[in-house]
DNA sequence: TATTGTTATACTCTATAACTATA
DNA sequence: TATAGTTATAGAGTATAACAATA
């Protein structure tokens, strides 16, 4: 699981893509999404499940294709997604009486239990992984990164 | 407050997903990998093949091992696209006589050219969407993600 | 025996279009 | 007509194992 600490590809590193913005969110999305999967594996969730769950367990009662957008998935994602935590007994649809076409998603009481266990694991493999950007950097770092992921 | 148009799902902002670096991450990299693919498509490549071919393009000379290691990708992954770029000869294999195991992958002539029009094409729509992250704050960024990219 | 590249396979993710039921 | 959810499908991305050539 853990290999040596050898620095990868470090000849390679004077490449035009070590400036390059979009390699550097590939590279770093692909080993945090690697890491998030594996610390909910045990939980029988993945990043995105997990992320559904998070929103289905907040105040924000968000129909599925508020789910959709802000998680920049296709709504068909979204259906799979919400089948799959349903199957699990996480979350529950509700129909809105105003608009019957909208189903609201919320978390059941087991579903909030296991959010908060998931967030923590979560939360605990992040800083495991990126150990060596934390206090002042770390919240820089995510003002900055909230901006690349909800552009103006 | 009622008249101020917001963004649809601006609604959901108020999750603990809005500070999780994973999903900002994930966000961040859907939002610039389409932008990416989208600039790159007139020139016949992906994100992907593009960054193989801007090491290729370089002086390092990188085998398909170390391309695999640096962007992240399993082996068989270079393999198909080495062959994709080499069937649009824009790379080449070159045997390496003191390991005739490893592949050296080279850009061709045609290769180099391709590869700056498309480190153009790709610059200018990155910075097109990440057009509120300038000057310092930029510069600042590309460090904050070459540390998630590439940890100790 | 170990490593590089390769092939094969399966699974996840992403993108698109069409259908239904409501509005 | 338009929108929310659903279904179906194909393509791209990811992960794993096995194999041949070479070390």
């Amino acid at each position: 699981m853990d290999g040596i600490a050898k620095p990868t590809g470090a000849r390679l590193r004077d490449s035009a893509l070590t400036d390059d913005i979009s390699f550097l969110l590939a590279r770093a999305n692909a080993l945090s999404l690697a890491a998030g999967n594996a610390a909910l594996a045990p939980l029988t969730l993945r990043a995105r499940s997990y992320s559904v769950l998070e929103l289905a367990a907040g105040q924000a009662r968000p129909t599925q294709r508020e789910l959709a957008e802000f998680l920049r998935l296709d709504p068909s994602q979204v259906v799979a997604l919400v089948d799959e935590l349903q199957g699990q007994g996480l979350v529950a649809r509700e129909s809105d009486p105003a608009d019957r076409r909208t189903k609201v998603v919320v978390a059941t009481p087991l579903g909030r239990e296991v959010c908060e266990a998931a967030r923590a694991a979560a939360t605990a493999a992040e800083q495991h992984l990126h150990a060596d950007v934390s206090g002042s950097d770390r919240h820089l770092l995510v003002d900055l990164l909230r901006r690349l992921a909800f552009p103006t």
